[in-house]
DNA sequence: TACGGATGTGTGAACGTGCACACAGTAGGA
DNA sequence: TCCTACTGTGTGCACGTTCACACATCCGTA
């Protein structure tokens, strides 16, 4: 169990001893402050001479900041290998952090063990805030958030939180709505939706959106509902609804990736996109212009989403009031061949 | 700039005083040592009724250990949407970890500033030790871990890296060779290459092994150079392959996603696959499966290259003595149908 | 001469921990 | 009776930093 020590590393003390001052003016040097010329010289030359680095954790402990903010990714397997969107959100998120001096660091939740050191490491100081991507409400998490009033911000908001945490998201239901309406505009009749992820704010919305916009014409028999949204899911998907109504003639996909396995399906029905079945996805991911024909679907602003939910914690940290709880940010469609 | 302060926490003192013992005593309550029943019970009460959460940051500077590891993802935008291993990679450095009970921080380097801020993260003492992915030997990341002597490990060993810093991997050139071999064995004569990031190992070792396979018969005018791993560039590079030598029959490509990039660009020249031109990918991401036809392709054991190098850094903290520096992981050639 | 302000420096305390040490009481054996 | 061992508790210090305060010097002005 005895682990070895690491290496002894100079500090504020060694740079006093060589530079014969106090810490004190050490500190100022560091950190601004009167200090003579010839003791600011000679300072600066002992910090090289030593090698001095100065250690972080230890003014994160006295100045109860450590300008570190947390990005919780919960369920990670599900989220890197079927949506194409977190690599981005990551990356807005860093960049808008970045630009205030904060260092974004990415955490992952696979097990409850995972989830229990999570939270320990976010109660222990080390992060000024966090950012969780699909949380649900009985997540340890959560209660770490809430009992250390530790500033946060949810990437889409689970449905089961009462409105105490700020979030960021896209109107799922909006824009499924309006890509909906669109296929009935384009004289489609026979209109299915493979729908996913129903236990996901994003996965229920769409659904509820695509049911909105058929009004009265909704057919409940018509949609087919997949566990996740990877491409493997959109061929079966698709064979279900293929299954269920041979003259289904235009197909919403909860995702590009479920988009792209549907005219897989389609493909080895012999049905041909867009003149027997438009179909348009979700997402506008990679997959989008990959497929043959390229996919109309919906643009997801994920560099956006992270930025917003890094400008979130910002402005708890500067103990600015919010505006608003929940940021909606618009969510263009594309359309290109598909439908 | 004056930012509010965080609310006060409850310390070891609170539980103390709540308790009617001194800090001593609430210490060996939670770390273990003689204490007494009724003291024990009375600090228990204590510790919750006021809410105690230990601060593990204060903790870590006292102990010099966070029993935190980073991962640092440099160059993440091209890794993130290339690379389809990197998730994988970072999962299984994860799962490795969190046995061992440490919690692991993914850190992305996209700009200069990044670099800087994160190699002050690394010095900071926030980690105990450092994974880190696409380095080169000029990154102020290099210079932080040799200085300060932190334990690290690489993932892909930097061609320009002097032999001190342990590295996992996989033998890029030898299944380049094995892939190349296949394909002259089964009867391919004008065999192509689209070769891409060779400035990283991974894409010039790739490029050094098919030139290896090949030998006498190499042709570097049937090697298109791409920047990177995405299907775009499998586009352009076929496409330049087709002009170059139309009588081509067979094409290594450095990834799936260039190999799937190819494949359109077969298909609009009317050759079928593998008929005419027989294919093979790199990496068996999901990719491979997708396309028609499906690929063969080299498997990268990515949550075993995470995992080992969790387990070098694990090695360095215990103060264990690393057998090798490097250690490359097989790689089993998948035969699907594109070759 | 005395005083106030600007400039420059040193000292002590604190952030919240964990550990070494000192000390006290009890019990058992020589 | 003394020495040792074990149990139980409190105090002081250290980790490396920053900040408040005290103090010291110099200059210009009243």
């Amino acid at each position: 169990m005895s682990r070895p020590q690491p290496p002894k590393r100079a500090t504020v003390h060694d740079i006093a001893a060589a530079a014969g001052v106090s810490r004190g003016t050490v500190s100022r040097v560091l950190n601004g402050g009167y200090v003579s010329a010839e003791a600011r010289a000679a300072i600066e030359a002992a910090i090289t001479e030593v090698g001095y680095v100065p250690n972080t954790a230890a003014r994160a402990l006295k100045m109860r900041r450590s300008e570190a903010v947390a990005f919780v990714a919960l369920e990670p397997h599900s989220l890197f290998l079927d949506d194409p969107n977190i690599g981005s959100i990551m990356l807005g998120a860093n960049a808008e952090l970045s630009l205030a001096d904060h260092q974004m660091v990415s955490l992952v939740v696979e097990s409850g063990r995972d989830m229990e050191r999570v939270a320990r490491y976010l109660s222990g100081g080390f992060v000024d805030g966090a950012i969780v991507v699909s949380a649900r409400a009985h997540d340890p998490i959560i209660q770490v958030i809430g009992d250390l009033r530790l500033p946060a911000a949810f990437v889409g908001h689970p449905p089961d939180l009462d409105g105490t945490i700020p979030y960021v998201g896209i109107d799922n239901a909006g824009s499924a709505r309006e890509v909906t309406t669109r296929l009935v505009a384009t004289g489609r009749r026979r209109i299915g939706m493979i729908a996913a992820a129903l236990d996901r704010d994003s996965g229920s919305d769409r659904l509820a959106g695509f049911r909105a916009a058929l009004g009265p014409h909704f057919d409940a028999g018509l949609v087919a509902e997949v566990p996740h949204y990877d491409y493997g899911s959109g061929v079966k998907g698709m064979r279900l609804l293929l299954e269920r109504d041979p003259a289904i003639d235009g197909v919403f996909a909860a995702s590009d990736a479920i988009a792209a396995g549907a005219l897989e399906a389609l493909r080895e029905a012999g049905r041909s996109v867009p003149s027997d079945v438009g179909i348009v996805g979700f997402d506008d991911s990679t997959w989008a212009v990959r497929t043959q024909p390229q996919l109309s679907t919906v643009h997801q602003p994920a560099k956006e989403i992270g930025a917003v939910a890094a400008q979130l914690i910002l402005h708890q940290l500067r103990g600015e009031q919010l505006e608003t709880l929940g940021r909606l940010l618009p969510t263009p469609v594309i359309w290109r061949d598909s439908a």
